[in-house]
DNA sequence: GCCTATAACTTGTCTAACAGGTTTTGAAGG
DNA sequence: CCTTCAAAACCTGTTAGACAAGTTATAGGC
């Protein structure tokens, strides 16, 4: 279905350059040319790799000097906590635990049919995604953002947007997105994320609150282990 | 300093279009050559465009097939807010319980000095606005925020800033009524205030995080009677 | 040592091309 | 007229090479 871009594995190559060498914020990259012939690319390859790393945030081109590190893809992990309680807080996920929790056990209840059927919508979109292989971090996002508006409060959908920007530069870049899952961890994420829109089907509020921290949990735990 | 790269004009331009031609999800694009001549810009730069535009989950290409619209770019930015429906949902006091409380939880917990300080400086405000029967919706907001900034968690921050348009409003509202009322309201508000802020300073996380919901109910209480 | 001109790089952009997919077309056959 | 099917037309993914314009390092003159 959706092949994997040489630009994908040149995103995450340069990601791991940035770690592996310990480049710190202000140091500059290897140029253009010489990272395609790192990688066996083309120069164009290496610059889509490019202009979506300084989309997201993690480089940034000078005309004629090159291209340096803005900030390093695990300080954007450590930008939302506390660096010494790193393993306990984890940054988005301590306000996406209560937020998200509160937004399911309130969609198991309130959730109209149409708003079923818009969960039901994402959970059949993630699926696919998931199941051809292809990087499903949108999709996640996507359904989660569906569970939010199913309260039919729009004060959540709010609250979840405005953390949603930065949870997905962090996963683009903690992720390497064109790294095959692998297949057991797969149905893993689906059970997880079917067992949470089952509850919500059912009006299960109390299990679907808890599937729904369980589920953040345990993707904290795969994000950093 | 950064110049505007020709991919920023592309990137927009193609938003653009989505946008007055009203392309539906799944709809197709112009063809990555039409689209670099209608810009008056090379093939590459518009590559560079959409490649930036899929991560962002907006487009979607199929090679051989053409590029298509994933997700509209209106639809993500919650521009739509029924506040008609907010006294059935009770609006944003849905989403404060869970994330105030959480977050007075672990101000409580993870507090240094100088943030209790900054704590006890708003505490400090909000009382003599409210001694002073002046309207104290910004000092109430200002000392909610301080807590959540005590959390040392940025998330916080975020969530709270995005619910801050309608948090407002509906303090403005509260102040109001608290005003035509008896002084003795204005005593509870200070009290329920002051308990918060105590169970941060000794550090007593469910205390902290059991007056602040208190605190929000009553609070709620007292605009929707 | 300091200043300056220049050479060597580097990013930003363009053109031309080909490989490997998908959709449309059009003719042959029923 | 309708169906079948193969070829043509189109599309994305990728490569190569070139040039403009900006930045940095270098070599030489003082």
């Amino acid at each position: 279905m959706s092949q994997v871009r040489l630009s994908d594995h040149a995103y995450a190559g340069i990601v791991e350059i940035i770690k592996a060498e310990d480049l710190e914020v202000g140091e500059r990259l290897p140029s253009e040319s010489r990272l395609a012939e790192m990688f066996g690319v083309s120069r164009a390859i290496v610059r889509e790799a490019l202009v979506r790393l300084a989309s997201d945030g993690i480089t940034e081109a000078r005309r004629g000097a090159g291209s340096f590190v803005k900030s390093r893809p695990s300080d954007r992990l450590a930008a939302f906590m506390p660096l010494d309680e790193l393993p306990t807080t984890l940054g988005s996920y301590e306000v996406r635990f209560v937020l998200e929790a509160e937004a399911a056990r309130l969609a198991a209840t309130r959730r109209t049919a149409q708003e079923m059927a818009h969960v039901e919508e994402g959970m059949e979109a993630l699926r696919q995604a998931l199941l051809s292989n292809a990087p499903a971090h949108v999709e996640d996002m996507d359904l989660h953002r569906r569970i939010a508006a199913a309260t039919g409060n729009p004060a959540f959908l709010l609250a979840f947007d405005a953390l949603w920007v930065e949870v997905e530069r962090i996963m683009r870049a903690g992720v390497d997105i064109s790294r095959s899952r692998p297949p057991e961890i797969i149905e893993t994420m689906l059970r997880e994320h079917e067992t949470i829109v089952g509850a919500i089907r059912v009006q299960d509020p109390e299990g679907a609150a808890l599937a729904m921290r369980w589920h953040l949990w345990e993707g904290r735990r795969r994000l950093m282990p």
